[in-house]
DNA sequence: ATTCATACCACACATCTGTGTGGTATGTCA
DNA sequence: TGACATACCACACAGATGTGTGGTATGAAT
């Protein structure tokens, strides 16, 4: 049930196509591979549709919708036993899905983190943070918040019916949640990256 | 030059249909705003260009282009000085680009950190480390290697012409890299999810 | 031998879509 | 006062676009 390797070269030309913003006409996608048929085309987007790898929006144009399946994914590798290449396909515990991680449909922003405040959460100078816009958290939410006009992570802590924001550090003091203390968003994923 | 508070509706109608994966046509902005001529959109749509938000992609359906302008990546905040609010244009320090740090080009493979052996690193349990299959390495590159069968994360350093492979944490040992000890690849990035 | 999926083609047709050409009304700025 | 931007409307039209209905040929599976 996978596909074959013209139906391959369809959907990586489709895949270009949403990244770039604008997904393809029927007409543009026989263009590119040479067809003379418009029946041709749909011949393909109807054999992506039956795998599962795009969804098709009647009567609209460019309405190609590429499902998870299509996305672009690279493997997580789990524990590797003893004897195994690393990349044999056994050891695959899933697959990390960039396109749905950074998926704009929510208000997203990269905020890169200044001093060692959380250092004991492992979110170390420099990092950097995705941050999900919203104005209000859960109790042990990882959050960016505004306090005295400075922006800082913190961790959300509920004391007993009440809000703090708290460092992962003791040299940083614990602050309670009011008016002078805002909450911006929550940090959703942590990101590091080496040279 | 900035925008009306209409216009500024438009756009954020476009930028978020943009971000769905399929931009709109002029009679479906039409249909959003009530407006009963495609005339009125029009207007609009040569305004968001006139003052350089949007790219119009002549006698093609849906081709609406968001420039930098309209922020069509996800932007890096730097510092962000009092009293200006956290997501200003001033603060954008950079923009994230995911195509880059992901391009498929090269073998990649997540590797979900087992143990503690690099917390003083800030790689704790349960982390993605993103890595690029290479057989070798430089001094003081985070590598992910295979010691005896049993595949880790690990500092690679020289020591006085000699290479091993260090933890960053003092309760596990320093291992020389020899015929047991071998090279995977190179952790290019490290990615922590919370919920 | 028959069914099915693949891999193409030709052509017609309704409607979607961008574009063009007009119009009215309001407010701002010089 | 005149020029200009904003904020709408009406309607026509060519061409873009998805869809429908046919067709041929090949190869694999039953």
């Amino acid at each position: 049930m996978d596909l074959t390797d013209k139906q391959q070269e369809v959907l990586m030309f489709i895949r270009k196509k949403v990244r770039e913003g604008l997904p393809p006409t029927i007409r543009e996608i026989a263009a590119e591979f040479s067809f003379s048929s418009t029946g041709t085309v749909r011949d393909y987007l109807k054999a992506l549709f039956r795998k599962g790898y795009i969804l098709l929006n009647e009567k609209k144009s460019r309405a190609i919708e590429l499902t998870e399946k299509a996305m672009l994914t690279i493997p997580i590798l789990g524990s590797v036993p003893a004897g195994v290449p690393v990349l044999a396909v056994e050891n695959v515990e899933d697959y990390f899905n960039v396109d749905k991680l950074f998926s704009q449909k929510e208000e997203l922003f990269f905020l890169r983190v200044r001093g060692d405040s959380m250092i004991g959460a492992g979110i170390m100078p420099d990092d950097l943070v995705l941050v999900k816009k919203q104005p209000c958290a859960q109790s042990e939410d990882i959050v960016v918040c505004r306090i005295d006009d400075e922006v800082t992570v913190k961790i959300l802590r509920n004391r007993e019916g009440r809000l703090f924001l708290e460092p992962a550090n003791k040299n940083y003091s614990i602050i309670p949640l009011n008016e002078n203390s805002q909450i911006v968003g929550k940090v959703i994923t942590a990101i590091r990256r080496y040279v």
